[in-house]
DNA sequence: GCCGTTTTCGGCCCGACTGTTTTCAGTCG
């Protein structure tokens, strides 16, 4: 169980309290809990009891909880809450701006216990009527349950991978002899799956070798929630199923004449080479728009996950990331990058404890001492920086002056209309020192709509100030949209794959953002941080 | 439930933001 499974326990333990009206203090404490296990720096699994005893604000009750949590996976006080409480209220708890409090009133006051009756209500403006709601409120809410519910049995594509990997491994295990496949939008590696789609060659009853999980209703079966299709095909014609069900139907059209099966081929590059076509891999074969002809360029330039040179974007322990610099760029070291660009939060970000102009120059003091100390390694000063309400800079242009890279990100104030969020980043790309621009559109996938933008103005002002944009590998953002990033290849703009690293693991992010950045076409030549360390530098100081 | 000590009970309380208020409660990271 990891550390944040763990955290989240605790966070969901308190709120449930909160909600069925526990003492307060208790349920701070739970709270606390949360944020101090979250903040470690190592898994709670590995470490001993006397180091689990040294962790501010857990104690010997949460401490025994934690033992439970690793060894059964599961804690008693915290399902005799989840049994005490409707489901559906707990849904309704795990909406944004949606608390205990108020999630107290909702059900015991209005007696709604479901997301739909909520929206429901809503719409009867019952709300707003309550102590403690108002119209915006009710706005809101409408707005948050319409993209909870339409989310609902949707995945990231990290979960997807981990989903994925059980299905075909239980598969493989109990019929080595049957050829499993993935197919359908998680082999075209999309950021949002909303079904896994299997394509076995053997009638096998999964439903039986996927266990709990697995559930048969009205709608067809489901894996954790997810909808799974589970096909059967035949062995002959395996392969060329498996490529023309990863396929978008511009593609399925071109193909459907030209590829035939050939016995005796392994993998799907064997089928596209058999039939004298070069091979288009899965997450360009819904490319919109596009010619085989078109595909085969793109496909040959097509940016890879070996091609990325340097880290650029991760935090320290300065702001909120959890290690230091040494250790941050020890790891990209070992990770096999040549350079790393530290990005911790300006000032204003205080909740990520962003670094006053004193910290500033303490880190760049500390950069330079470890990259005295490091061979074959650069590690370069950078700062994500916010752009104030106004659009303004987070420092004076002297201090922005001292940095290799100013990345500039929106993190606060995220309520704004397309007019105003279009100038507060246009006047942030036009400022001097910015290089580039952060997550563009400030969304986590599943969790929160981005504030609405006007992409192709947006990609101008970059094209017009020479400023390069990030495609944040983050699996909850990935932000530039993969469909924007042809649009800024065309205007000359480059795109950056920068995991906005909070954690040494976080690094390896970089795979999902190259994937992402696959998707969308980019080519290595457009993407920034494929530059080696002379050329990247280069780039900085044009 | 945790913590600390003026040490086994009494106090505990991050800080900004938002929307609801009319001076503040609830939520979040």
């Amino acid at each position: 169980m990891t550390n944040k499974q763990i955290a989240n326990s605790f966070n969901l333990l308190g709120k449930l309290m909160e909600l069925h009206g526990e003492n307060p203090f208790k349920v701070r404490s739970y709270y606390s809990a949360y944020q101090a296990l979250r903040r470690l720096d190592r898994p709670i699994a590995d470490m001993t009891e006397e180091e689990r005893a040294e962790i501010k604000g857990v104690g010997k009750a949460i401490q025994a909880k934690i033992g439970e949590l690793i060894e059964a996976g599961q804690m008693n006080t915290l399902n005799r809450y989840i049994e005490m409480t409707p489901p559906g209220v707990i849904e309704i708890l795990s909406i944004k701006g949606l608390g205990p409090k108020k999630v107290q009133t909702i059900w015991k006051e209005m007696e709604v216990e479901s997301p739909g009756e909520l929206l429901y209500a809503c719409h009867e403006n019952r709300l707003m009527e309550m102590k403690g709601f108002g119209a915006k409120t009710q706005a809101d809410v409408i707005k948050k349950l319409n993209f909870y519910l339409s989310s609902k049995g949707q995945i990231l594509y990290p979960t997807a991978e981990t989903l994925v990997a059980e299905i075909t491994d239980r598969i493989s295990d109990a019929h080595p002899q049957a050829m499993v496949n993935a197919v359908g939008e998680y082999a075209m590696k999309q950021p949002i799956i909303t079904s896994l789609e299997i394509l076995i060659s053997e009638d096998i009853e999964v439903g039986t070798l996927l266990g709990d999980a697995y559930e048969f209703g009205e709608e067809g079966a489901t894996y954790h929630g997810v909808q799974l299709d589970v096909e059967v095909v035949d062995e002959a014609t395996f392969l060329l199923e498996t490529i023309m069900r990863s396929s978008g139907q511009d593609l399925l059209d071109e193909l459907e004449d030209r590829l035939v099966e050939h016995e005796g081929l392994e993998d799907e590059e064997e089928v596209f080479e058999a039939n004298g076509l070069s091979y288009i891999p899965p997450e360009i074969r819904d490319y919109p728009n596009a010619s085989l002809e078109t595909l085969v360029d793109i496909a040959s330039e097509l940016v890879a996950e070996e091609d990325i040179k340097g880290v650029v974007h991760s935090h320290t322990t300065y702001s909120d990331g959890l290690y230091s610099v040494q250790d941050m760029a020890e790891y990209s070291q070992e990770l096999g990058y040549e350079y790393l660009v530290i990005t911790d939060h300006s000032k204003s970000a205080f909740y990520a404890n962003g670094l006053s102009v004193e910290r500033v120059e303490m880190q760049q003091r500390e950069i330079d001492e470890v990259n005295a100390g490091m061979a074959d390694f650069q590690v370069l000063k950078g700062i994500e920086c916010d752009i104030l309400y106004d659009g303004s800079m987070d420092y004076e242009d002297h201090i922005l002056e001292t940095f290799d890279l100013v990345i500039a990100s929106i993190h606060s104030q995220l309520k704004m209309d397309e007019a105003k969020a279009n100038e507060r980043l246009i006047r942030a790309i036009e400022h001097p020192q910015v290089k580039m621009l952060g997550h563009m559109t400030g969304r986590l996938l599943l969790s929160r709509e981005g504030y609405p933008i006007d992409h192709a103005k947006i990609i101008d002002a970059c094209a017009a100030n020479g400023v390069c944009i990030e495609l944040n590998a983050n699996p909850h953002r990935l932000d530039i949209d993969y469909r924007w990033i042809k649009q800024a290849m065309d205007r000359g703009v480059m795109i950056s794959i920068n995991p906005d690293a909070h954690n040494k693991e976080g690094i390896k992010d970089i795979k999902f953002g190259v994937l992402a950045a696959r998707k969308g076409g980019l080519s290595k030549e457009m993407c920034l941080n494929s530059l080696t360390y002379e050329a990247f530098r280069g780039w900085l100081s044009q």
